[in-house]
DNA sequence: ATTTCTCGTGAATCGGTTA
DNA sequence: TTAACCGATTCACGAGAAA
């Protein structure tokens, strides 16, 4: 895809080119109302204070780029409040932004984009798929990102391509959660030493949904802190024109060899990617969340010959034996293992019933709504 | 469960009552530091079309102009800095906080709990398995709502039952999304005319997931807009104490009767699993002491590459180091740290044997203590 | 060539107690 | 208040080696 040039309003746009530079001056400096849809991936602000060692005690890599500092929450607005009123200059009456972020910076993000007129239209989930986990048992997983899609104005007629993004999952409404997974393999870009070219390369597919669903081919996208130039790869495989800013060189250097390798699809080829999935496991603690089961309420075994109690953590306490339904079952059998599934039941009017029907009830809830 | 009160700091706390009247007043008149979680559901602001009302019931006049939808955002942000500052007051040094909200207004509470010093934990998507469509087809179908779970004070020591909710989640971490059905059937309250009694009846999944993670049977959980009373009911179910607060008198009125309906579960299905964290420590030097050991005595790396000699103060030398089992350890596999029981071993009849065998003797000991 | 195993790593606000 | 010290803690994948 050449580089070129659009003429609006007497003023030029440069398109399909890194601009250098501070991502405020640089859409400053460009033409207003201009653009399509602005894609923002701004820096997150961790504020992470020492070092982190797996179990293995292997160090974790972690953001410490000196983008990613501000001095408070304080600077760290005034910062966002001006890059997000120099985007919303640039774009078209009925153009959209999206932004995407974490626990850390996702509120105040969200928050100035109403404060400055922006119409928030939908927050999405970006659930992935391989997160890290949380080594030292404090929190939960961190396993997932936020992204914020909102139209310049209440009253834009924003671009949504419902029909696409109906076909993308398998003929049902797209959610506002999807599953991804992190950029991992051949599409992470290393560095000459081998090591990531980036800490926080988003994934293409997420880009590629966000694209087919909200602008048409030929639509202008900007993405004012471009990094390693996923917007502008997906943007240009998929017969869209970018405009990327990016202050780093280095990041610039390795997003321009990038681009040059990609290829743009043939207008007919806007796959659906059909991943088969396995039966979605179930953990036996959601029966006692949801009520199927109450915690102190016996389980018998299939043979009658063993009960249990439920706990309210999803365990059972049996005859001088914890753990899960799996574990009691096989110690009071004396076998190596067991599937709790198929060996409990509990009672109902003075039936038996296994619990394997409970788990069948919860995958039919599951498989109702297509999980990405 | 009868409803008590408890002294603190020579005031009261009313508990397992709901109380009549505005929160923000209601628990300015409650004592400080006294609450040990705060479950809060506050209006979501959604009418931002039409009729708007401000949180204090006075009527916005026009809201298709810029500056009267600033003004909105200007009192929404100013009742939930209020209310959010009279929950901090009730909360004790290592108490935390859940609130739950949609685009609409999580992204304003977020950065106000930022703002007043609450720490976050972690955001958590509530994902539902059956939400309602987007019936027009022009957005994301809405299918999940967040919640965001955040301590008193950076330097809380807050509760956080890692183990039972990895139990609950079939032996893995538990992740930053729940799956969970929104509240339907028999659990969705009704009026006397057979219509839902409050509009976002809250699942008890949902409820019983947070408390089983962030409390303790025994503590007190308070929720300022208190509703049809899912915090009460779940509260009651899992041994916990609840202050609830409510203004409109006819969900009252339906929470007081669901709440005398609702059965405790009993005790011990109330434990959950736990983590070594909370075992009693044993010093290494005892399992010198009791002989379990010999001085002199030799222990080897679980890797087998290492070994060190016992000596008679319970310290180990090795290789041009000594000091405890945990030093001597990280300081052979240049780690930053190293937990010696798991890594040495020592031997009989030429079998490696974990030193951590010999502390479980001890502490099984110490659970079942015989005369000698 | 195929399967199995080992190792590395990802936007992370990731201790508690005692002296 | 600070410092020292104990000692608990990980999931999903991809790449490359080993069998």
């Amino acid at each position: 895809m050449a580089t070129k040039t659009k003429t609006t309003e007497a003023a030029t746009l440069p398109l399909n080119q890194i601009l250098a530079g501070d991502c405020i001056e640089v859409m400053r400096s460009l033409p207003a109302s201009s653009v399509d849809l602005i894609f923002a991936d701004p820096p997150y602000n961790l504020q992470l204070r020492g070092d982190l060692h797996r179990p293995d005690n292997s160090r974790v890599d972690a953001v410490d780029d000196h983008w990613d500092q501000f001095s408070s929450f304080a600077s760290y607005d005034q910062f966002t409040r001006e890059w997000l009123a120099a985007a919303r200059r640039l774009l078209k009456p009925n153009g959209a932004i999206w932004v995407i972020g974490s626990y850390h910076n996702i509120f105040r993000v969200g928050a100035a984009l109403q404060d400055q007129g922006f119409w928030i239209l939908n927050d999405v989930v970006w659930r992935k798929s391989n997160p890290m986990p949380n080594f030292k048992g404090k929190r939960l997983t961190n396993a997932h990102e936020t992204l914020i899609w909102a139209s310049k104005q209440e009253a834009s007629k924003y671009t949504f391509n419902y029909e696409a993004l109906k076909a993308l999952n398998e003929g049902v409404q797209m959610r506002s959660d999807w599953v991804i997974p992190i950029c991992t393999g051949h599409e992470r870009l290393k560095d000459e030493h081998g090591d990531k070219a980036h800490p926080t390369q988003k994934p293409e597919a997420l880009l590629h949904r966000v694209m087919v669903a909200t602008t048409n081919p030929g639509d202008v996208v900007l993405d004012p802190f471009f990094g390693t130039g996923t917007t502008g790869a997906v943007a240009k495989m998929l017969g869209r024109d970018f405009i990327g800013i990016e202050r780093e060189e280095s990041y610039r250097k390795v997003a321009a060899e990038r681009l040059a390798r990609v290829r743009r699809f043939d207008a007919s080829a806007l796959e659906v990617s059909g991943s088969k999935r396995a039966e979605p496991r179930v953990p036996f603690g959601q029966l006692v969340e949801r009520g199927m089961l109450r915690p102190g309420e016996e389980l018998y075994s299939m043979n009658q010959r063993h009960k249990a109690k439920v706990r309210a953590d999803g365990t059972l306490i049996g005859h001088e034996v914890k753990g899960s339904i799996h574990q009691v079952g096989a110690a009071l059998e004396g076998a190596p293992s067991c599937n709790g599934w198929t060996y409990w039941c509990y009672k109902r009017e003075g039936k038996m019933i296994p619990i394997d029907i409970l788990r069948q009830q919860i995958r039919a809830e599951m498989e109702d709504p297509r999980p990405n």
